[in-house]
DNA sequence: TCTGGGGTCCTAGGACCC
DNA sequence: TCTGGGGTCCTAGGACCC
């Protein structure tokens, strides 16, 4: 039984992000609705949000709805320095640090009372500094769970603290959307209103049977849990990712099959380029299509062995768009991708050896030439655990 | 709501194995 | 010829999140 002890889970989030660095970055945007698209709103400044702008929204609409915004182009470079600058004060602010995106993360700040103070104190220093040192507003909620946590920053939002006192959860849960349970997206939401449930309490009146008859086992169960404050995750470092994937919208105009491929060359190139620089090898390649009606198909090969190496994705990738070839001619095309699965390390399942030294197989070349104290090394062969060659695995 | 790009997890059926 | 129970892996789709 998962009782909470303290509120001393934070989840910290930074406002609009990408709006918040371009209004830091130029201040004559401060105060004013900021759009960074293009195409598609990909974040929105309160000011526009106002407007009734928001994500994922089409820039045109946007335009329409709040024709006095600055639409500004995404720099992602300037966004992920920011994350960056972020995150350092998350790391220095608690032992564990959760990282959910490039703006959110938990921070575990069970027993620092001592030497840090309260939770509540050290989330008030937490965005004290981020506002100082990066310049960014960030709201921070503090309770005893991490989904509680989530939701009181959601609703401290804009650049706000919200501590939710131990004792008093449910009091300040029950009277919420069921929107605001994490898990809850469209499609579920409609099926809660469709059974007459609106609010958290409504949820957390139903038995968990019923709960999983009306959505399935996971969410089923995971709802019950929530609307009654049991969340026992702890706040813990991410997992490795799980997969890789780069996609591509083509507009609703048809696309002759060879300029369909080479969209698909680049895509497979850099996943691939990403893939090796993550040091990873995958084992399944995965084709993500979108027709001219928006509904969405993957088709999927799982190879043998796990690879990096762009040629053998592209073969996977495109034997997978052969076959959907008719498919695609009859539906037409609005959206390919690649994405890269069943994921391992690199590392470690191999070794080069020369004379009497030894490098592991995923080493750089410049690790190589420095372990061999040469600089004359520009090609190695290397042998797996069976002694069969394999593909260098150096950089290209 | 005329819709970008990057991810996560769950479900369900079928193949295959013992 | 008909047949159980348990497990893993693969494929495909669905829902959700930022």
């Amino acid at each position: 039984v998962f009782v909470p002890t303290e509120a001393s889970v934070l989840h910290a989030d930074l406002d609009s992000f990408y709006a918040s660095v371009e209004q830091r970055d130029d201040p004559s945007l401060l105060g004013r609705p900021v759009i960074v698209g293009p195409g598609v709103v990909l974040a929105a400044s309160y000011e526009a949000k106002a407007c009734g702008v928001y994500s994922g929204m089409g820039a045109n609409k946007a335009r329409r709805l709040c024709p006095d915004a600055a639409v500004v182009p995404c720099r992602m470079e300037a966004y992920s320095e920011a994350s960056k600058a972020v995150f350092e004060i998350f790391e220095d602010t608690a032992p564990v640090v959760e990282a959910l995106s490039i703006d959110e993360a938990f921070l575990d700040v069970r027993g620092m009372e001592h030497f840090a103070g309260t939770p509540p104190e050290i989330a008030a220093r937490l965005r004290r500094r981020v506002r100082a040192e990066v310049g960014l507003p960030i709201s921070v909620g503090v309770a005893p769970t991490k989904f509680l946590a989530k939701v009181a920053s959601a609703v401290a939002k804009p650049d706000g603290l919200l501590v939710v006192p131990p004792g008093r959860e449910l009091e300040f849960l029950h009277p919420l959307p069921v929107e605001r349970l994490s898990g809850v997206g469209p499609k579920t939401a409609a099926r809660l209103h469709d059974a007459g449930l609106s609010t958290v309490r409504q949820v957390a009146e139903l038995p968990e049977t019923q709960l999983v008859d009306m959505l399935g086992r996971a969410v089923g169960r995971q709802l019950h849990a929530l609307a009654h404050n049991r969340d026992p995750r702890r706040v813990q470092v991410r997992r490795r990712r799980r997969s890789i994937g780069a996609q591509h919208a083509l507009g609703r105009r048809s696309r002759s099959p060879e300029a369909i491929d080479a969209t698909l060359v680049a895509l497979v190139d850099r996943v691939t380029g990403r893939l090796r620089k993550a040091r990873r090898v995958a084992r399944t390649v995965v084709l993500r299509l979108r027709f001219a009606d928006f509904e969405r198909a993957t088709r999927s090969r799982t190879l043998g062995e796990p690879t990096d190496r762009t040629p053998t994705v592209l073969a996977a990738a495109r034997a997978l768009l052969d076959a959907a070839q008719p498919t695609i001619e009859e539906r037409g095309i609005t959206l390919i991708g690649v994405a890269l699965s069943n994921l391992e390390d690199a590392g470690g399942r191999g070794q080069l050896v020369l004379d009497d030294r030894t490098a592991t197989l995923d080493s750089t070349l410049d690790e190589l030439r420095e372990r061999f104290g040469t600089e004359a090394i520009t090609r190695a062969v290397l042998l797996d655990r069976d002694e069969a060659p394999v593909m260098p695995r150096l950089p290209d």
